[in-house]
RNA sequence: GACCCCAUGGAGUAGCGGUUAGCUCACCACCCUUUCACGGUGGUUGCACGGGUUCGAAUCCCGUUGGGGUCGCCA
C-alpha cells in the first residue's frame, strides 16, 4: 500500500449528493489508482444534521456506487483503522487540545466568548494539482472564528486538525473549497505541519447552468437508486464529468478508470448534469446485462411499482422479461412496459384507440381472432407466418393486423416485437383480449 | 461589491502553434422494420468577443464579456 491517504468528508445532511458522490468517486480512484487508502470520515459536527439516518444515507449511496472505504465505520456499527474516531462529533476534545495551543501560543484569541484565529496577514500561493499555483493577497481577510460561543468548534478547524490527524496526504475536494483553502494553509502552518498536497476538482451544474443544490432535480444519488438506474451506469457517467479516457470512448470499465485516472488531467471547468446521456448510458449497461442480471432488479421495481404480484408464474415472467428487455435503457422502466402481462382489465390507450380501432381495423382484428383460434402451434414463427398469409389473403399489409392485435392485448401502440409478445402471452390469453377489444368496442 | 476559478456546437469532451476542428448524447432526414426501439447512413449546430505574440493561433499573453465559487459563531 502506498503512502496516499484520501478521505470523503461527508455532512449527514439527509442525502447524498451527486457532487459528493462525485468527489467521493475521484477520491475513490485516486486511492485505488496510487494503492493508497481511502478514508471515510463523517462531519457531522451540526449536530441538528446528525441523525442516524442520514448517516445511513451516506453509507447506502456509497455502496451502492461500488465506492469501498478502507478506513471509517463501516456502517454496519464496526470500525476499521487507527486514526479514529471518525465522527466529529465524537473528537470534541481533540479539537479542544488544538484551540487550546493556538491560544496558548498567542495564535488565537478570546472574542465575545468566542476563539478567533489570526490570519497572516500575508500572500500566500496554493499549489493545487489540478488548478494549479493560486495567488492570495489576504491582506484584508478577517479573522477566523474557530471556536464558537458555545464551545463548539467551526468546520474550517475540524477539517484541519481531521485531516491532519489521520494522515491524510491529499485533499480531493469540490472547487467551492478552493477560496477556503488559504485558510486552511494558515492553520496547518500555525500548527507547525506540514500540508496535504491540494486538488480542488469542477463542480456539477445544473442542466441550466446554476449550482447544484440538494433540492434540486436529480441532485440525490437516492433518485438513481430508486429510478431503477444501473450503478455502474451512474459512476460511469460521474467519471466522464470532468475526465475522459481521451479516446473517444464513454462507455468504460471501471477497471481501466482506476488505470488511467490522474489528477493532473482532469478538467479544470464545471460541467453540467445531463440526464439525457446518463439515460443513454444506463441503456448501454441494461441492454448488455444478461436476462439473469437484469432480474433481481426488475423484480424488485416492478414489485415496488404494484405491477408483479408476489406469488408471479416464474416462467411467465422471465419470458416477458426477456422480450422487453431489449426494448428499453432503465430497469425503472420496466412497470410501464409490463403492467399488460399481469392484469386482464388494463386500459387502451386513448389515441391509440381512435387511430387503430376503426371499423376495418376492428374488422381486421376479429378476422385474425377466428385465425388464431384455429392454431394449435403459438409461437412467433407460426404466428408471423399466419400473419403474413392473412394480409395476403385479404390484399393488405401486415400492419393493419399488427397494429390492432397489439392495442388489443397490451392497450398500447409500443412495445416488444409483436409476435413474440403473443407467444409470451399465450393463445388463450390473446384470444380472450382480442375478444375483450372487440365486444368494448366493435 | 471584493477576491478566486472557468470559457471548443444545446450537453459532455478530444485537441496542448500548422487538423477538412474529432468523438458521445440530444436533434433532423433517409434506410431497415409490424409500431416503438435497436441498427445503419447522412445532416444542422462550435473554438464568447477584442487586442496582441508568431510566418502561422482553438491552442501562448492581456483586456472585455459571460458563467461558477468564496467572502457565516453552515458544512
Amino acid at each position: 500500500m502506498s503512502s496516499v491517504r484520501v478521505r470523503f468528508a461527508p455532512s449527514p445532511t439527509g442525502l447524498l449528493h451527486i457532487g459528493g458522490a462525485r468527489t467521493a468517486l475521484f477520491n475513490w480512484l485516486y486511492a485505488r489508482h496510487t494503492g493508497g487508502t481511502f478514508v471515510l470520515r463523517i462531519e457531522d459536527t451540526d449536530a441538528a444534521r446528525n441523525t442516524p439516518e442520514a448517516v445511513a444515507i451516506i453509507f447506502a449511496g456509497l455502496k451502492w456506487l461500488g465506492l469501498d472505504w478502507n478506513e471509517g465505520p463501516m456502517g454496519d456499527g464496526t470500525t476499521v483503522g487507527d486514526k479514529g474516531p471518525y465522527f466529529q462529533s465524537q473528537r470534541r476534545d481533540i479539537y479542544a487540545r488544538y484551540v487550546q495551543k493556538l491560544l496558548s501560543e498567542g495564535k488565537a484569541y478570546e472574542f465575545e466568548g468566542a476563539v478567533k484565529f489570526k490570519i497572516p496577514k500575508t500572500p500566500i500561493t496554493v499549489d493545487d494539482k489540478i488548478c494549479g499555483q493560486i495567488h492570495f493577497d489576504r491582506t484584508m481577510d478577517p479573522d477566523l472564528v474557530i471556536q464558537r460561543k458555545d464551545g463548539s468548534p467551526v468546520f474550517h478547524l475540524v477539517n484541519v486538525v481531521d485531516d491532519l490527524e489521520m494522515g491524510i496526504t491529499d485533499v480531493i475536494r469540490g472547487e467551492d473549497h478552493l477560496s477556503n483553502t488559504p485558510k486552511h494553509l494558515a492553520l496547518f502552518e500555525a500548527f507547525g505541519v506540514q500540508p496535504p498536497r491540494y486538488a480542488h476538482i469542477p463542480l456539477i451544474l445544473n442542466p441550466n447552468g446554476s449550482k447544484m443544490s440538494k433540492r434540486d432535480e436529480g441532485a440525490s444519488i437516492g433518485e438513481y437508486m430508486a429510478k431503477g438506474y444501473t450503478p455502474a451506469a451512474v459512476r460511469n457517467y460521474l467519471c466522464l464529468l470532468g475526465w475522459s479516457p481521451k479516446d473517444n470512448r464513454e462507455v468504460i470499465d471501471i477497471k481501466e478508470v482506476i488505470e488511467k485516472f490522474d489528477l493532473p488531467q482532469i478538467n479544470r471547468s464545471n460541467a453540467r448534469f445531463d440526464i439525457n446521456k446518463l439515460y443513454w448510458l444506463n441503456g448501454e449497461y441494461f441492454s448488455k446485462a444478461t436476462l439473469e442480471e437484469v432480474e433481481p432488479l426488475a423484480i424488485e421495481v416492478l414489485q415496488r411499482a404494484n405491477v408483479l404480484p408476489a406469488d408471479f408464474d416464474r416462467a411467465y415472467f422471465r419470458a416477458a422479461l426477456g422480450i422487453v428487455k431489449e426494448k428499453i435503457k432503465l430497469a425503472g422502466d420496466l412497470p410501464e412496459w409490463m403492467d399488460y402481462f399481469f392484469k386482464e382489465d388494463f386500459a387502451f390507450d386513448p389515441a391509440a384507440v381512435t387511430k387503430v380501432f376503426t371499423p376495418a381495423g376492428l374488422e381486421n382484428l376479429a378476422k385474425l381472432r377466428e385465425r388464431l383460434a384455429t392454431l394449435t402451434a403459438f409461437d412467433s414463427a407460426t404466428l408471423e407466418q399466419n400473419f403474413k398469409e392473412l394480409a395476403a389473403l385479404t390484399s393488405q399489409k401486415v400492419g393493419p393486423f399488427i397494429h390492432p392485435a397489439r392495442l388489443a392485448t397490451s392497450g398500447k401502440s409500443v412495445g416488444p416485437s409483436l409476435y413474440h409478445l403473443l407467444e409470451v402471452l399465450g393463445k388463450d390469453r390473446t384470444l380472450a383480449r382480442m375478444q375483450r377489444a372487440l365486444d368494448q368496442y366493435k
